[in-house]
DNA sequence: GATGAATGAGGATTCATTCAT
DNA sequence: TATGAATGAATCCTCATTCAT
């Protein structure tokens, strides 16, 4: 149902092979979340992505193939750093729930460190559907998993699953979008509570 | 979930003074919602809009000022037939959870006939900055004030309130995402009772 | 051995709908033919040809897909000129040594008026491989065309044939190099009166 | 057919100074040998020159000034080769007669060996003008002179001149294109012998 | 109103050549 | 000598928009 593995071949890149060129590919790469985060795939230009890493224009092209075989990496290295800070994040003995509340607080967070987040993924559905795909394939199987324990360890209802999953992703997007990019006036970990408060026992005063 | 975006001053735009212009206005909109669901904005094109409505390139110019115009007419127009069809899915005496229940399962029936929605809001983000935010913001707002009806009315706790509205809307987006765009592999009615069965009580196996 | 069509599909291009598009083509084959005439394909630019056509830029596209394409049309236009010229030359009744001096009397005036032609024709080997071949191999058919006749009117010999066609060919070709485009320094119908000679009995001496 | 030519002045070139210097200069040559037959001057690339040799990108310049001296050279070797091939096939007790069906029997074998001749030497219209004129300046010089022996010796007409060594050089290069590079469908004896008899009484039936 | 030709700013991309290691 | 990263000039092509008919 949902694609089990990461995609079989990262293409294989001009792959630096001196520590120089990893310096200079990396420069580029920051340089470019700056420049998509600000201006979006197409506003921005190679010319502004080299400007800001402080490169000639043509060695953009020593270490990618096209505007949008960076944005492509790009897309992956924030997926990828999502997914370790998330992972980061989470404890051995934590329940399921104090796990979500977990990620998601560290969700919050991540997006405020890095705001271009969501443009860069949101426009990847346009430049990159493949990978804005499985980007949130990716992340909602990883809840479904976390999910999985949690049932197995009897601390959810034996029902949850993939619906679930999709819902809490939802969730947590919505809020880093409300409380994270656009606005900073709640508290993350209120925010993740308020959240996981739903979760627990839902929004109903009979519960 | 997805609603009118009026921006601020409405341009009053070229309106057609003969029902032929009246009739050419409405081909090219039809054309444009293929055209930009298909393609996105920016790969859209003026000519491939005409060629769909059967005009000629100049006459585009005659009914919008601008691509972007187009594109924004036409978010407005989905917004409209949303909410319509959101308002009709409501009930008087309806619970507040009843309430969410049909215009989350309204909306997956809604996205499956409109599967261009996702890809026009969402790349308004890009387009239309503005009205992608006042899209959202206006949509939680309106589920908020179901929200605190449900308060009101003793159904909801007390404290729900705006994060809660974020987080029902985030749900509803991505299972929409997941269960009408990408794949329609169960029933609307199922993942509505699903997501309002967490929304009830929670996913705690303790509730 | 010899392909027997003309190709198929021309490729269906952007044909001017009005008489005024049909002249800014006009201008633009025109212009073309002597811009890559003089730099040569990779050196010619489509700003150059524009500039000398006196259209802007993006008119060329108006009526062209690419650099490319434009220049095989041109090809293709000059060959069917010397074909056309080629034919006006022969006359029904002549014998097929007469003709074969026309021909090549023609040719080398041809060559005169028209010096890009060689640059175009050779330069369309590395450009458009196939319609190079394409322009040998339909002047190689017309050659033998008109051998064959002259075998069967008793005029030739009757083993002639396809290698024959090609080495007039070649005595053509290299003739209007050397005496049309490097240098006039002989009268063409001296010329032709030379090689016919070779062509009706030889340079032997005991012939 | 296809001799050397030499620039008037042979830049003295960076000559290697050690036997593995030598050794990766001609690794260069070769390589650039097939990259030029297969691409053209133009798309050739250095990178695929020094990627066929099996060297730096950099080294490329240890041995060659530019992508243009480079291909001087391998028309000066190539030039050698042909000359050298063609000298071997005289012999001294020839007839003028036989001499040309010897030089073109040669050169239709060697095209077949080093099919790459016809684009370097055709390219170098564009690359090397001079060069390419002077090829076959000489090259027609060289018939001539064996003509004229052969006048000399009472077995050609005594009016044969340049015309008739300009159209011998056509034929020969034709049959060369049309019997050694586009297809081997006939044997070189046959031609040779065939395009001979043309020379020696013509193609009428009445000679 | 309808048509389609004309316009030109704007940017991605290539690759020969230079240079630091 | 060998290596490969760095450089940037050069140009093709797109397409929204304007304009003449």
């Amino acid at each position: 149902m949902i694609s089990a593995t990461e995609t079989a071949k990262d293409p294989p890149a001009k792959q630096p092979r001196t520590e120089r060129g990893r310096r200079t590919r990396q420069k580029l790469i920051d340089a470019a979340a700056v420049e998509f985060g600000e201006k979006g795939f197409h506003e921005a230009s190679i010319i502004g992505i080299t400007g800001r890493a402080g490169t000639a224009l043509g060695s953009f092209y020593t270490y990618f193939d096209s505007k949008d075989e960076i944005f492509r990496s790009l897309v992956k290295e924030l997926g990828d750093m999502v997914k370790t800070r998330a992972a980061a994040a989470l404890e051995p003995e934590q329940s399921a729930l104090e796990a979500e509340r977990a990620a998601l607080h560290e969700f919050l967070e991540f997006s405020r460190e890095h705001k271009e987040i969501y443009r860069i993924i949101d426009e990847s559905e346009f430049v990159d559907p493949q990978g804005y795909r499985h980007h949130y394939e990716r992340t909602a199987r990883r809840i479904m998993e976390r999910l999985a324990h949690g049932v197995a360890a009897g601390d959810l209802r034996s029902d949850v699953g993939e619906v679930e999953a999709w819902a809490i992703m939802g969730m947590n997007v919505f809020l880093g979008l409300r409380f994270s990019i656009w606005a900073e006036d709640a508290d993350p970990i209120g925010i993740a509570d308020t959240a996981n408060a739903l979760l627990k026992a839902g929004i109903s005063a009979h519960s």
